[in-house]
RNA sequence: GGCGCCAUAGCCAAGUGGUAAGGCAGAGGUCUGCAAAACCUUUAUUCCCCGGUUCAAAUCCGGGUGGCGCCUCCA
């Protein structure tokens, strides 16, 4: 398979280091707030990601970190650790808070059918690994203490910039007035922060009590769970100036090499055209998705509109849209197995071949999505067909094979008794008072539609 | 100010040199008392504009215009 690699900017042909096993690590949530579907976008992305993986029959180990601590609302170094901020907005401790959106980030994971990666790690459970890193740095002399922390030195490390393609020199010329004038180098951030008496989240370490910086985590914990070097490492595309471009300094200087073969990037959500953001209150989130009346799944397929790699943008028509086609999908795979046709294996083998190349060719959903149309819409309606479909939900999670026949719902004698008198009404031809009865069942929330197997009564969505 | 991305039908979009996928919405039809559902058919002589390269360009190059993102926490 092909994936778009940051580093390279190219489609490379991936290659496992290990035969047949795929080591990956996903930038996971900070845990001080509920995700917004822009964050899900980036989750949705990595699940495709491992399912294609998964589809072409490589093992994958994959972790995702839960942070809980350590990131600041500033890059300057400043500014209070949002855990901290939301928990005293909040009236609770980080350690609540944490727990509270820990486990509504994975309710909403599973609504998602967002598989679980196969280690989750969290932050504070691996201070000892990340003193145990800054120490390494420390020594090896790309780390430095100051008065508030130990830093990172970014000029002792040529490449920095590399994934993103910025210069240390070219960044410097948009440089804000810099507030630390004890770091060598206006780029250089911090790997440790010593805590005042009042920072609740505090450990112990050489430097006295602290907490981590914001990007050693992913560099300890990666190097714990996955080895000096892995396959694969995703996150948004936000994270490629700084995150990511210091997780490689902290790994290069402590490792000596590249901890990474693929930096894999999603691409941003867009709503309405323009940035989320909080101040327009478009930062929706799957509770708000739910209670206008979608399904998660419907915001999983919405996704499959655009190229992980393209923006998307997200509306209300955008989503209905896609419920709709998520609707139609389901009505597709119920018919197909209900189906008695015989499609020849050559032919199935073909379909199987095209989306395949699809998915393989840097995860191209969007036209995967092309084959899963003709056959859901292929006149002959066949089992093999249905078969293939769930096979194709390996990768796209749909929960296809969860579709079942909307039950036949019990109504009550009233409504019956309405029902009744309306085929009355029509035996009768007397079209008027049918039509007055099924708007009266309209008014209650039931629509009548008629067949040739007589009324078919359901409630109104 | 610096860096970058994008521009394809009403909407969401795929396609990166060989003559415009797909989804939603719309229109027409079949069916129906009517409607709904379902099914069938249909919807861009053209891919923001102007030049250039080429036998051939939505696709490559140059120049415009417009939109967006990043450079500050962000998925």
């Amino acid at each position: 398979m092909k994936l778009f690699n940051t580093l390279t900017k190219g489609k490379d042909q991936f290659e496992p280091i290990e035969n047949n096993m795929v080591r990956m690590y996903s930038c996971g949530p900070t845990v001080y707030m509920y995700a917004h579907i822009g964050n899900l976008r980036t989750y949705v992305f990595m699940d495709i990601l491992r399912r294609v993986l998964k589809y072409n029959g490589y093992k994958v180990k994959h972790v995702m970190n839960i942070t809980d601590v350590g990131h600041l609302l500033s890059d300057a170094d400043e500014g209070e650790d949002k855990m901290v901020k939301s928990a005293r907005e909040q009236k609770k401790s980080p350690w609540e808070i944490a727990e509270y959106f820990t486990e509504a980030f994975f309710e909403d994971v599973e609504q998602l059918n967002i598989e679980k990666p196969e280690v989750i790690c969290k932050a504070t459970e691996h201070i000892d690994e990340m003193l145990e890193f800054v120490q390494g740095l420390v020594e090896k002399g790309y780390g430095y203490e100051i008065g508030d922390g130990i830093y990172y030195d970014v000029s002792k490390f040529k490449e920095y910039g590399k994934l993103s393609g910025i210069s240390l020199e070219e960044q410097m010329a948009g440089a804000r007035v810099e507030v630390n004038d004890e770091k060598r180098h206006p780029a250089d951030f911090a790997l440790w922060k010593k805590a005042t008496k009042e920072h609740i989240m505090q450990w112990d370490s050489p430097w006295g009590p602290g907490y981590p910086g914001w990007h050693i985590e992913c560099s300890a914990m990666g190097k714990k769970y996955l080895g000096y070097r892995f396959d694969i490492h995703t996150g948004g595309v936000d994270h490629i100036p700084i995150h990511h471009e210091n997780e490689i300094a902290q790994s290069c200087g402590l490792l000596g090499a590249q901890p990474v073969n693929f930096w894999v990037h999603g691409e941003f959500l867009l709503v309405d055209g323009g940035k989320m953001s909080k101040s327009l209150g478009n930062t929706y989130t799957i509770r708000d998705l739910k209670e206008k009346g979608f399904e998660p799944m419907a915001y999983r397929f919405f996704c499959y509109n655009a190229h992980y790699r393209s923006k998307l943008n997200f509306t209300w028509d955008g989503l209905k849209s896609a419920q709709a086609s998520l609707e139609k999908l389901r009505e597709g795979v119920l018919a197909h197995s209900k189906g008695e046709s015989e499609i020849g294996q050559e032919e199935i083998d073909l379909l199987k071949e095209e989306f395949l190349e699809a998915v393989n060719d840097d995860l191209n959903i969007p036209r995967a999505m092309v084959v899963v149309w003709k056959i859901v819409k292929d006149p002959r309606k066949s089992m093999q067909f249905r078969d293939l479909l769930y096979d194709f939900d390996r990768v796209l999670g749909l929960r296809l094979d969860k579709v079942t026949e909307k039950k036949e719902e019990e109504f009550g004698p009233e409504i019956m008794q309405l029902v009744e008198q309306r085929q009355q009404a029509r035996a009768n031809k007397d079209w008027k008072t049918a039509d007055q009865l099924r708007d009266r069942l309209k008014s209650m929330g039931i629509v009548v539609e008629d067949t040739p197997e007589g009324p078919k009564i359901k409630r109104e969505e």
